[in-house]
DNA sequence: AATGAATGAGACTTCATTCAT
DNA sequence: GATGAATGAAGTCTCATTCAT
């Protein structure tokens, strides 16, 4: 009784994460000419007209995975900056944050990476991602001006860091999981070193 | 007589690499899904059966523009490891002529960017394409051996620096020409400071 | 308690109507493939199960508006036909009143004028709707037997006679309402010139 | 051989019309809802997508066969006006021909009876069928010059005439051929005194 | 070798209908 | 009785691929 409650509740409530978390899934590993919208249905465990209830098009239901993750992107970095520790150390802690959770999330993960620079992805969903970012352009200008981080322009560290992120995770999956704090340490340091004074 | 056989000539000789380009062209505008066969025909300035005579299927022309790439990558470096200078010029050479080759093609660029980890491009294809790297590990190796560049895997390094040049291109080709070599010696400063003993 | 009686009321009693004249609108407007039950419930101001509590299925509504209409077209004939006046005065009241009352709910005529000939109206539905004839069969015979009518078929007249209204009522909603009682006499002149004797 | 190359010259040269020929079929019997486009397909003897070659929508092909009448209607009226007869002989002539033509082509009929006021058939569609009143119109002219038909506007003629011939032909197609002749001798005569002076 | 009309499998999407609330 | 989210069968349409020219 107690489990066929749990049952309705989760369809009910969470039927669009459902359809979300099954079409990231599908999309990553086969790629999108090879996901039909009647496999991702059947994966969410829904009928396929039940998707267009959340999603007018195939194309909205990919900007839509595309918007989940960089929504929960930001509660990442909220969580991992705390004011209180030295900058060095705070930057440490979201470089660190944001790689554990792309290596938790690998779905998320393989989805940005194969759509981050795709035409499907629409300019309108890009910018509403862009949000994310502010806590940490806080983060490298307090460095700059403290005399730690390279005077440069900051779209440029922006770029270079999110670049360095996203190679070192696609590699670091690659590795045992016991390697990885060790390789994620040689990371650091050498992100450090390019971007400190 | 003279006019006919150029025209012969031309469609006979180039029509393969006509197909490629047009075809990277639209899949980086529009993306696989909405760019057919017929366009790409259309584009390239073929029949569209005439394309079947070079790529059996439309993936297969897909893998074949990325390998088409990845081979005009290795001439690249090859012409930029001029073996007489410092190792740190050396470096610094590659990974400028590097950027300066993606910068002149933004069609391999955006290709690149796109396909890289799409599942469409087949392990094989994969495999093929990364002989490019030999003479960049061999740069790598020399140096540690030198103690110019740090002891770490040289899996790592590369890795490293092919996401730093990648999200550096992308950046870059938004600025206008005339800041890009003052941006390109701000990153190649952060990125041997990264690598450097 | 008033109110939510009202309320209560208008929703029971007329629900059926205002289903019938939702349906009637858009399915003029639109065409049967463009004009989904949701589209109806929303302009009928109900939920789309509703209807299916008037209406087993979405033909059996359209069949129904047919029905609506004819049964409202008797009510018309039987006050216009007043066996007192003359013949030609009755028969001129008749065309009249039925030309007076398409111009009036030209919905009700647009459907018909639709639907009249289209397969999705049963066969059964049209005999339904033919018992309105009655009236104006035994006109047109009391003409003939009075030798004021032509010695004709009887459906030949008939058929004569509605052809001409249709056309005639679809031409006079494209005129200035002023014009219309002009119109109206030429026509009936035509027509009765066309069916005496 | 020979008729080998028959075949094949109906079948490359003529497969627009095949297609609409069989949609036109179906369309009457079953209404639009209920032929699919796979069943105009298997009905025209081809693909479903060689019909896609042809007219781009569903909509455009009933558009289109509604424009394929109205251009056989034109060819009927031009042979069916002998300029060097009596003006009531030459209108009986259109007449007559017209309700033969409707007779023989019983699907174009019952097309243009189900399609003439849908909103499927656009209104740039229903002006491009216009032309073919043209000859008509100068008869009728003529007949008013002449003092042989009632001085009314040309249009409400017009609408007259069309709308008897539609209801005449529909009844007409339920009589016995042997009859009609002598049924279409009561409606000219009742058509004629409707309209003649 | 080059072409592109023809093809039909299969994609996306709609929508009549149901049923739990 | 009223509702509308859920459903999936079935529709329209696309497009990779073929093959006769």
């Amino acid at each position: 009784m107690e489990y066929s409650f749990q049952i309705t509740y989760f369809c009910t409530v969470d039927k669009r994460e459902q359809i979300i978390l099954a079409a990231m899934k599908l999309l990553c590993e086969k790629g999108v000419q090879a996901t039909p919208m009647s496999a991702i249905a059947k994966a969410a465990n829904t009928g396929m007209g039940t998707i267009y209830n959340y999603f007018p098009t195939k194309e909205a239901l990919i900007n839509g995975i595309y918007l989940h993750i960089k929504t929960a992107e930001i509660l990442v970095m909220d969580t991992a900056l705390d004011e209180t520790k030295s900058l060095k150390l705070r930057f440490f802690h979201f470089y660190t944050a944001f790689v554990h959770y792309y290596l938790k999330y690998p779905y998320s993960f393989a989805f940005m990476d194969q759509f981050h620079s795709s035409p499907v992805i629409l300019e309108e969903t890009r910018e509403a991602g862009k949000a994310n970012f502010l806590p940490v352009i806080e983060l490298l200008t307090d460095g700059q001006k403290q005399g730690l981080i390279k005077e440069m322009e900051l779209e440029s560290l922006l770029q270079f860091l999110s670049g360095t992120i996203n190679t070192f995770v696609r590699w670091l999956q690659t590795k045992p999981a016991k390697q990885r704090e060790v390789l994620l340490k040689q990371q650091l340091r050498m992100v450090w070193d390019a971007i400190k004074e």
